[in-house]
RNA sequence: GCGGCCGUGGCGAAAUUGGCAGACGCGCUAGUUUCAGGUACUAGUGGGCUCAACACCCGUGGAGGUUCGACUCCUCUCGGCCGCACCA
């Protein structure tokens, strides 16, 4: 008998019934359970070779994104995905699994050094009590997590690993041509295994380029021989292969903070979001991951994967692939050539002008004296007019450049945006187009990017917004090199209008844009606009295009606006009926022999026919392809992808966080040290304040640099004792998140980061064939989308390729919770007010008896609106409080907190008590009698929905599911024990503490209580016993619910049709009519069609 | 600007994936218990019409389409949220 029973519960008020499921009954029995758990190690996990461990079981691994400890402990919000993964956890225990499932701590960061530089409480300290209060509040809430795998990435322990991965990466370089990504057999789910071998290239240790190096396999980048080279080149050569390299790269340096920051740690006013100081963009040398090399496997990858589409689109942008081609333009009278990058080699005809980036590096070799082009003067415009240029502009092309510079360079990224006009200036400078030797001006523009491809375009303003907007600034030639055949559809619309005389609303618009353009009349009527278009029937297809264009970019914007007006009334005078489905069978190809010509699918190479070269005629791929076959054969280019991904920028200039396992030589050449020396551990400090500075030059001095003992160390590196500096810098916090996930597979290993059996077994990679990713379930929030997720990949990727790891991928199956939201009020000043204190009366909302403002924010302390689960726990206990986070809705959704209605759940959970529990006397009111029919059928309905439920995370229709039994249960004058018995441990997932309860007093009657409810296996729903013998079934007429059935189920549609037709409702909304058809769908509804 | 997700009662939400719209919960209304409040329990609760019941009509942001049948699929449109943002 449970220990419950023994002793009297607190009153919780009512000393009517001592044993109803109040608060502070509900506490009692969760904290006996929480201490029996922990007493017996209930959630400890088995590993692959241990004593306990059953291999007959499969396995499963559910994790979530780990937290960071932070001070102010969680709100209701943050457990919402923790006690998902749990009730998942436990469920799949149930359904006899082996399941892993932790909790550690992602420790490292900056609010505990902030903290630390405030008070000089050293954050180990800080970090380590945030962890205890964490573990205390998510342990009250029954978090059934393996106490032994919870590792925190601060621990020496775990960050010796972090360095020895470092290591590794350090250690290799990528060799895109190797041969074969994956392991023989791999398979991912979903994923043709045909379409994979096309990426190539892996991670190899750095002594396999040596051996290349040596044999002459493999080139040099001089194209020196390896023997011929010194100790230093040959070291240059291999750094400039590592993965992980140190370089120097223009990085967001704040002086007042003393470090850089990230993209996203920098406001779009170019100031540090922490602290609000300016921002500088300085070349500083910093180490950096060679994440690109992994582009193009990132992103196929992404397929395999069993993820939330939006965030697998997001890492798709994020990568951003481009296929395209390299096209190099000769300039005239210098040695020079201009390198561009386009995705539309076969726009290449339609190149009039060049634009290199402002910082360019060619730019002042190629620049001009003069403004002369072609030995004429070049048009005023293109001598500078933007803001602050002089009238007229300026006097020499290198003016121009030096003062646009400044210009673009003062431009923070806001106002780039918002800048509607394009500005840029000449350079004195034409480049040859290769496709037909024609002349072209250069210019500097800020819309080109130094960071993406060559940070050079050629600039096809027929065909691309940017170009349009900066030739018409510029008055630059505009040449229309590909038909639209998007907009042949259109005058075809235009025509088929004018022949019938009917227009669809759905294109009245468009055909009113296009309309408007051919004529600035704004009172011309509908048949003069139809005469126009019978006229354009004859204009070249060039041209129309262009007109084509200009419907979009015009800068007759306003005057376009009125005329547009006309026209769609005149247009909607003559709609006589509805014709878009018509529209749809046109652009569905079903009308494309009538209209002569196909109306969507590619565009058409016209104006594109050089001296030896043609693609006139081809559609764009076929032009693209061309192009590139004529640009390799004739040396003046090449097919090309590039990415947006750019290199991880790998080191901070901060205290709290992983040393780097680098010592530099006197030389100051960097070495890796050997695993032998790992961990290397922080130094202890006093002041953790980085050194800061208004000087934006000033050199960077990370904390570490101070302590003067632990960066000058004597080391043999294997040629004898020497001394080194060690490197000063730390990794960012992204580090110890990226492979958390595989030590909390093997925790207390001290001779590996994880040891193989544990990898093959736990991430899968021993399954025959084995599993593209680890993983089972990974559950967090979408902040993580990018960053997180993508740098956690690479890195899993870098150590499969060098053998470490048994899976390609991580995480095989990823869900993304919703946040929980929650109303935040402001005052008439628009500050926040505590929302627990706001009164509501009659939909009208005070704070200190004045008005405020409603808003919904997700929960947390800025908004003043956090709820924490500690005051839940109190007033309901955390069964309720689980049982409430899981009904409100999907888990997925975000949705918003409402005390108020807690109530229902804590309802539910008395009536399940008070169901099975005499309330007086504490002991069990379920008999052994068998069910009867109706009650054994919705049970093993409810088993089945459960399950369901269950398996797809549906765990606010599980509960429903089980409220609706619950409340059958209710009328019932005593409930059967097999019943109770499935009753309780369905529930027990969910909330697991008073389902122990009530298994120990009510299934296992004194027992004894070592036997957890975990280990009980879930029951399974026979579909057979939850079958009804008679439905219900609905039955329409033309559509419209007439009547309803009560039928045998297993009726055939012969006598169910008879039936549904000699229904006297049926019959009477059938009237006069005759029945056309009758269609049955057996179990379902019957719809009678009647005419 | 481009891309993605989402719009269902007073509120949170269901709907077996094209087949009885609103399950379940909150709130609300009435009743039981109670001196009373609270708790707990029972019944009702999309809107309209009706004294009331039966019946009927309307109803998933809006307009239209496909279908015997549409919350679900298609087109357009309005509103909200998120991501990217001159990416060549």
């Amino acid at each position: 008998m449970s220990s419950m029973s023994s002793k009297a519960p607190g009153t919780g008020g009512d000393s009517e019934f001592p044993f109803r499921y109040t608060a502070a009954l509900a506490s009692a029995i969760e904290s006996a359970w929480q201490d029996r758990w922990d007493a017996r190690g209930t959630f400890m996990t088995p590993n692959p070779g241990d004593a306990a461990f059953d291999s007959a079981r499969p396995k499963k691994f559910v994790l979530d994104m780990f937290p960071y400890p932070s001070g102010v402990g969680l709100h209701v919000g943050h457990p919402l995905g923790y006690i998902a993964t749990d009730i998942y956890a436990r469920y799949l225990r149930m359904t006899g699994h082996n399941v892993l499932h932790t909790m550690g701590f992602d420790a490292f960061g900056l609010p505990a050094e902030q903290y630390a530089v405030q008070t000089g409480q050293h954050p180990r300290i800080t970090t380590y009590n945030n962890i205890a209060t964490m573990k205390a509040q998510l342990r009250r809430l029954g978090l059934g997590h393996d106490p032994k795998r919870g590792v925190s990435t601060t621990d020496p322990d775990f960050y010796r690993w972090t360095q020895w991965i470092f290591l590794q990466i350090y250690n290799s370089w990528y060799d895109p041509e190797a041969p074969g990504l994956e392991a023989p057999g791999v398979s991912a789910p979903g994923v043709d295994a045909s379409r994979r071998p096309g990426v190539k290239g892996k991670a190899r240790p750095i002594s396999d380029l040596v051996k290349l190096f040596e044999s002459g396999e493999k080139k040099t980048a001089s194209g020196k021989a390896w023997s011929a080279m010194s100790a230093g080149e040959r070291a240059d050569e291999i750094d400039a292969h590592r993965l992980a390299f140190s370089a120097e790269v223009p990085v967001n340096w704040c002086p007042m903070l003393g470090t850089v920051l990230a993209n996203e740690e920098v406001t779009a006013d170019g100031r540090s979001e922490r602290g609000n100081f300016p921002v500088y963009k300085r070349p500083l040398k910093q180490w950096i991951m060679r994440i690109t090399a992994y582009a193009e496997r990132l992103l196929r990858d992404l397929d395999g994967l069993d993820w939330p589409e939006p965030i697998k689109l997001m890492q798709r942008n994020w990568i951003g692939r481009s296929e395209g081609a390299f096209v190099d333009f000769r300039v005239e009278g210098s040695g020079e050539v201009l390198r561009v990058f386009t995705t539309r080699p076969d726009t290449l005809f339609g190149a009039t002008y060049m634009v290199l980036s402002p910082e360019h590096p060619l730019v002042d070799s190629i620049a001009g004296s003069d403004w002369k082009v072609g030995g004429k003067s070049c048009p005023a415009a293109w001598r500078g007019t933007f803001a602050g240029a002089p009238a007229g502009g300026f006097a020499t092309p290198r003016d121009a450049i030096t003062a646009y510079r400044a210009y673009a360079q003062a431009k923070t990224d806001v106002q780039r945006t918002e800048a509607k006009e394009k500005t840029g200036v000449f350079i004195g400078a034409t480049a040859v187009n290769p496709t037909n030797g024609e002349s072209i001006p250069v210019f500097i523009a800020d819309y080109v990017l130094t960071g993406y491809g060559t940070g050079a375009i050629m600039a096809v303003p027929a065909h691309d917004t940017r170009d349009f907007e900066f030739a018409t600034e510029l008055e630059l030639p505009i040449r229309d090199v590909v038909y639209s055949r998007t907009f042949a559809a259109m005058k075809y619309f235009a025509e088929f209008a004018y022949s019938t005389g009917e227009v669809a609303p759905a294109w009245r618009e468009d055909l009113a844009d296009m309309l408007g353009i051919v004529t600035s009349d704004a009172t011309a009527s509908f048949v003069h606009a139809l005469e126009m278009v019978e006229q354009r029937r004859h204009v070249p297809a060039g041209d129309v295009s262009a007109r084509s264009r200009q419907r979009h970019e015009s800068t007759m914007g306003e005057q376009r606006g009125s005329t547009r007006a006309i026209w769609l009334e005149a247009i909607d005078d003559l709609s006589v009926g509805n014709f878009q489905d018509l529209r749809h069978r046109f652009m569905g190809g079903q009308y494309h022999k009538s209209a002569g010509e196909p109306f969507t699918g590619p565009g058409i190479a016209v104006n594109s026919s050089g001296k030896n070269f043609s693609i006139d005629g081809l559609t764009t791929s076929e032009a693209k392809a061309a192009t590139i076959r004529w640009l390799e054969a004739s040396g003046n280019g090449r097919g090309a992808v590039t990415y947006k991904l750019r290199d991880w920028l790998f080191s901070r200039q901060r205290y709290w966080g992983e040393p780097f396992p680098i010592v530099y030589d006197k030389d100051g050449r960097a070495h890796g040290l050997p695993e032998s020396m790992l961990p290397v551990l922080l130094p202890e400090l006093e002041n953790f304040q980085p050194e800061s500075s208004d000087d934006p030059n000033a050199p960077p001095r990370p904390p570490l640099a101070r302590a003067r003992d632990w960066t000058k160390v004597t080391l043999d590196l294997g040629s004898g004792a020497q001394e080194f500096t060690r490197e000063t810098n730390t990794m960012p916090n992204w580090a110890g998140s990226c492979w958390y996930y595989l030590r909390y597979l093997d925790p207390a290993n001290d001779k590996a980061f994880i040891g193989p059996d544990v990898d093959r077994y736990w991430m899968g990679g021993d399954r025959s064939p084995p599993q593209f990713g680890g993983v089972d379930l990974y559950v967090g929030g979408v902040e993580h989308a990018v960053l997180h997720l993508l740098y956690a990949r690479f890195w899993h990727k870098v150590l499969f390729d060098l053998g470490h790891l048994s899976t390609v991928e991580p995480f095989q199956k990823l869900f993304n919770q919703g946040y929980i939201q929650a109303a935040a009020f402001t005052d008439e000043r628009g500050v926040y007010v505590e929302a627990a204190h706001v009164q509501e009366k009659d939909g009208v909302f005070t704070y200190d008896g004045r008005p405020v403002k409603r808003e919904y924010g997700k929960m947390g302390k800025s908004l003043k609106n956090a709820v924490t689960p500690d005051d839940i726990c109190a007033e309901y206990g955390c069964d309720t409080l689980r049982l409430y986070e899981m009904s409100m809705g999907p888990l997925e959704a975000s949705k918003p907190w409402n005390t108020r209605d807690i109530v229902g759940s804590y309802r539910f959970l008395q009536r399940v008590w008070r169901n099975l529990i005499d309330e007086q006397t504490g002991m069990s009111r379920v008999v052994d009698a068998p069910a009867d029919d109706a009650t054994r059928r919705m049970l093993h309905k409810t088993l089945i929905g459960v399950r369901k439920d269950m398996e797809s995370l549906g765990f606010n229709t599980a509960i429903s599911k089980l409220i609706e039994f619950n409340n059958a249960l209710a009328s019932l004058p005593a409930v059967p024990m097999e019943v109770a018995r499935a009753m309780i441990l369905m529930l027990s997932p969910i909330t697991p503490h008073i389902a122990e309860e009530l298994y120990h007093r009510v299934v296992r009657k004194g027992q004894g209580e070592q036997r957890s409810i975990l280990h009980e296996p879930m029951p399974v729903g026979d579909p057979a016993q939850a079958a009804d013998d008679t439905i219900e079934m609905p039955v329409q007429v033309n559509g419209k619910l007439r009547s309803k059935l009560s039928l045998p189920a297993k009726m055939d549609p012969g006598s169910i049709e008879a039936a549904a037709l000699s229904d006297e409702k049926v019959r009477e909304s059938i009237g006069t009519l005759s029945v056309k058809k009758v269609i049955i769908i057996p179990g379902r509804m019957v719809n009678i069609v009647a005419g």
